[in-house]
RNA sequence: GGCGACGUGGCCAAGUGGCAAGGCAAGGGUCUGCAAAACCCUGAUCGCCGGUUCGAAUCCGGCCGUCGCCUCCA
């Protein structure tokens, strides 16, 4: 089987095939670092880093960028109202970013490279633009010429006729098109500003993604990915820079994933409705709000609520009951070929699912489909040693998924673990001599201190409640 | 106003021409002293109306509804 890929640019699925073989350049747009990450922001890194751990699993090589843009209006003017250095509040984010991701379980990309560690490449690429007649500038303000690019509005479909008729273009002084974009920005007073051929000044929104796809990756590029969000006018822009620039495509495959929707409304700062990732993970586990992502397409917007959040949790508290060891001690026969015939076809069921445009919707079905035969198996008494071959498909699987499966590690769980054995021991010979009150009394008392017990025929387990 | 996406059982959600995945919830059953977990079973004429087709959730047209982009946005 081979990938299939879902391409904005051409609203269809393609078969993927790389520019080099077994190598794969994804650029990934990341966050302008002026405030607090919220759950759609980790949205979008998580799905990335799902295709990336696909690719890596299909035998890829990623080279995987995911910038920050540290240097950006609503930057400065935080650091203004706050009376902080611009600089160091763009990194406070960007630290608090990264814990995030490692949190996430997201893998560190390759390259995260900066806005303001980039200054070099930005002003070379905006230069080569101006010489090639697709910049002008005005006073110290430098534009892309949008009407000199023939292809412009490709990605996005839009026709340049639509944007003027609209009221939304602002009217900026010198531009010869309202759909002219900036380049370069002249530096205005109490603004951090670079040296450059058109005076001190910053780069504009979208030139700081080509240069960093240039300078990481080269001029052409396997995937590019972001918020659908972002398709206009952010990659807009970067394709009619990039491609302008170099004269070669520039990406691909444009990947884009879908919003989140809060009470039916798109999560954004402008709305105001929005779940930072902190306090997402003070609530829940990681693995919660990526099994929450990997229940849709990643390209449809995804209900994100109580409701669902709750949901998630029993679903994962069922992966996870799947690894539980049993304690059988059938080594062969129907129940060990079942399970047996059952792993071995998980794969290629997740595979097909994974390679259809990355439906991991489908794929999490056939590691269900796993999850009941394991608990077949179980209960028919298969061996932990049989069982755990099967499990070792679904934690694998799983894994490729970014899903760690494991129970949270309990505080004080390594410590009390002896002491909760005790009880349990004792509580067994409550019941063999049917003191059945005095046994479910203990039984209760632990669950209060999170402390599940189950009685089952070989006798009683327990485990930490999650 | 322009461009685009979506509407599948109580909820979330796959499926884009051939008997409608999966998860959660609900009901019934097995097991159990009880419980929990697990297993088995039960349930959808796929927004509405037309059309194409031997056959449509799936293609085409219309209508209704929801959402996104067009300004910063993952």
């Amino acid at each position: 089987m081979t990938l299939r890929v879902y391409n904005t640019l051409t609203r269809r699925e393609e078969p993927f095939e790389t520019l080099e073989p077994g190598v794969v350049r994804m650029y990934v747009c990341g966050p302008t670092v002026y405030d607090r990450a919220h759950v759609g922001h980790a949205m979008s890194a998580i799905v990335f880093d799902i295709v990336r751990r696909y690719l890596e699993y299909k035998g890829y090589q990623v080279r995987h960028v995911m910038n920050f843009t540290d240097v950006d209006d609503k930057i400065i003017r935080r650091a203004q109202e706050t009376g902080e250095d611009p600089f160091a509040l763009a990194n406070r984010y960007i630290e608090e970013f990264k814990r995030q991701l490692a949190q996430l379980n997201v893998l560190t990309p390759t390259v995260m490279p900066r806005v303001s560690e980039t200054m070099r490449e930005i002003i070379a690429m905006v230069q080569g633009l101006e010489r090639a007649s697709f910049a002008y500038r005005t006073d110290g303000d430098v534009y892309f010429r949008v009407r000199k690019d023939a292809d412009y509005g490709k990605l996005s479909r839009r026709k340049l006729e639509d944007a003027v008729s609209g009221t939304r273009v602002e009217v900026e002084e010198g531009k010869e098109d309202p759909n002219d974009f900036a380049l370069w920005k002249a530096q205005k007073p109490g603004e951090p500003a670079w040296d450059s051929p058109w005076g001190p000044g910053r780069p504009g929104w979208h030139i700081e993604c080509s240069a960093m796809a240039l300078k990481h990756l080269g001029e052409q590029i396997d995937i590019h990915g972001g918020g659908n969000d972002l398709i206009f006018p952010h990659h807009e822009n970067e394709i009619a820079q990039s491609e302008s620039y170099t004269g070669k495509p520039f990406a691909r495959y444009w990947m884009h994933n879908g919003m989140l929707q809060l009470s039916g409304e798109k999560m954004s700062k402008s709305l105001g409705n929005l779940v930072t990732i902190d306090e997402f993970l003070a609530e829940h586990e990681a693995d919660v709000l990526r099994l929450m992502i990997l229940g849709s397409h990643y390209r449809k917007p995804l209900a994100f609520s109580d409701a669902v959040i709750e949901d998630t949790k029993r679903a994962l508290a069922r992966l996870r009951g799947a690894l539980r060891p049993g304690r059988g001690t059938v080594e062969s026969g129907p129940a060990v070929e079942r399970l047996q015939a059952a792993a071995q076809a998980a794969p290629a069921a997740f595979e097909a699912a994974m390679d259809d445009d990355f439906n991991t919707a489908a794929a999490l079905a056939a590691l269900y489909d796993l999850v009941t035969e394991i608990n077949r198996a179980r209960d028919a008494g298969v061996s932990p040693a049989r069982l755990g071959e099967a499990q070792a498909v679904l934690v694998k699987l799983a894994g490729v998924l970014g899903l760690r499966l494991e129970a949270p590690a309990a505080g004080a769980g390594a410590e009390a673990a002896p002491f909760v054995d005790l009880l349990v021991e004792l509580r067994s010979k409550l019941r063999a001599a049917k003191q059945w009150a005095l046994a479910d009394e203990v039984r209760d008392r632990l669950l209060a201190l999170g402390v599940v017990v189950e009685d089952t025929r070989e006798g009683s387990v327990w485990r930490w409640k999650e």
